[in-house]
DNA sequence: GCCGCAATGAAACTATGATTACAAAATCGA
DNA sequence: TCGATTTTGTAATCATAGTTTCATTGCGGC
């Protein structure tokens, strides 16, 4: 029972109240300065009172706060004495080569990539356009992008009113495009392979007079053609598949920037989904 | 007047006392760390008494012992903090507040905090366990991380037969229970607000012997007490609703790891995968 | 050698930190 | 839904840290 304390802590972990784990998450956020100070501001830093960090200390098997405060120097001492541990790694207790430092690499650099492509006044327009209520807006994904295009008509359909997913992998897509009108938004995810009937959807909206948002991968799917406006992320990663986490920091982002726009109404209609919640959870209980 | 406290030490070397200049002498001798305990251990280090520790801080330009120490341990923070976290802006065409950098900064923060907190000993276990044909795998996500276990799902789905996705937001979910047999695997998404149903699916699959892996937040869903294996992964981020960005890496890395496992199977699925695209693509061109 | 000044630490004091006891709140189980 | 149990914070208590006062010591000049 010599581990440090952040190995006690995460062994613990489960075992921890709502409140410990809460504090224990606040002492690991920059792990070890945080528990450096006085337990009162530890207390404060984690929003819990002062003997619930002397109950968890307790717990991790310290006789109290300053013997854990002491192990916690020594730690630390230990740390900077030996260069050798660089820490270079995301995950600190997984070897630089293991797949979770390669792929969260490869993420990082993703979005590195992503941000330094798209252009701000671009990205304040689209969210103009997708906060303005006066069009509609369309929301269609491939077979791997499905998930982004739900994800972000599940938020959008918070935020306003006419809003509606074309999911591009079934064939009922060409239904939808009955509803479009000229000024009406588009949204596109297309990334490689990409799809026919993804790129036949932006041709025919494009016909009817919609503006349309794409957002692809690197090599810009070719219904960039068509789009008013295009952003391109990056989607490599050390795997059979790209990566689409740009894509959804991308994604929300924009729903962000877009809530911000319309705070008020937002906060109506996330106020009377709340509610609406609320009354179904009785049908819930009877599942 | 803002050097760091070796240097200021440095500075007014020449003019400090004798005991003081021994007091300074302890201090640089392993500094910062021996700045970090009580007053009274350094001062019992130098072998100098509390008051001249006192003075000496002054002298230094510090109000206080206590300034001094916050000192320290902001130096010390500065030092040992990740190089990467002081990166000015993502987007460098876009000012240093605007939506994409800030938004950007936070998720970037949650990769960092979900990485620390994972266990890479149970990332390989539940690698190991998901490209395991014996059993079967269930996914069920709620209504926000419904998007994510999609994914997880349609990626799932080609490395691997049974396979199956159940929406917890539809209230057919009990039928997928029926198929649940003991040593099965139950990958359940759940972040706040933890959705009652999820958690009955999560308790019932447990009854029937099954082995979840819950991706949660870093409050823990409640279903944390039922679940075999466990992620937390931060997902704060400055905007009305959560990211689930970090939670997206983990997934996609998951995905990476179990494809690797099970490359040979996998290459073969793909590959019959394609061929029935490219016999499906005949039909998409009478849509 | 004596005086005076600066330096220093002992001790008293004050402030803050850490712990404990207890009651309120939340959660759980029936 | 209600009672029992656990969790959690408030407030009181205790301990230690930090500061100040002041007497003692050491040192240089007269």
């Amino acid at each position: 029972m010599d581990d440090t304390a952040q190995q006690r802590l995460k062994k613990v972990h489960d075992t921890l109240t709502r409140a410990e784990r809460q504090l224990a998450g606040a002492i690991l956020e920059n792990y070890p300065m945080s528990g450096l100070g006085s337990i009162t501001r530890l207390a404060e830093k984690a929003e819990v009172s002062t003997p619930t960090v002397v109950r968890m200390v307790q717990k991790l098997g310290y006789t109290g706060f300053p013997e854990f405060q002491a192990a916690l120097r020594e730690e630390l001492e230990a740390q900077i004495s030996n260069p050798i541990d660089k820490r270079d790694g995301w995950s600190n207790t997984a070897p630089e080569e293991h797949l979770l430092n390669r792929f969260t690499d490869a993420v990082i650099g993703n979005i590195r990539q992503t941000l330094a492509h798209i252009d701000p006044a671009d990205f304040d327009a689209v969210a103009a356009l997708l906060a303005d209520e006066a069009q509609s807006v369309f929301i269609a994904g491939g077979r791997i992008t499905h998930a982004l295009s739900e994800y972000l008509h599940l938020h959008l359909q918070v935020i306003r009113g006419r809003v509606q997913h074309i999911p591009t992998t079934s064939n009922a897509w060409p239904h939808a495009l009955l509803d479009i009108e000229p000024g009406d938004v588009v949204v596109i995810y297309d990334i490689r392979r990409y799809e026919n009937s993804t790129l036949k959807l932006a041709e025919m909206a494009a016909a009817r007079g919609a503006r349309t948002v794409l957002v692809t991968d690197q090599w810009q799917s070719p219904i960039s053609r068509f789009a008013t406006y295009s952003f391109s992320c990056r989607i490599e990663a050390p795997s059979a598949w790209d990566s689409t986490v740009a894509m959804m920091l991308l994604s929300e982002t924009l729903i962000a920037a877009v809530q911000e726009a319309a705070w008020e109404r937002t906060r109506d209609r996330m106020g009377a989904l709340e509610e609406m919640f609320d009354e179904t959870r009785v049908f819930r209980k009877f599942v």
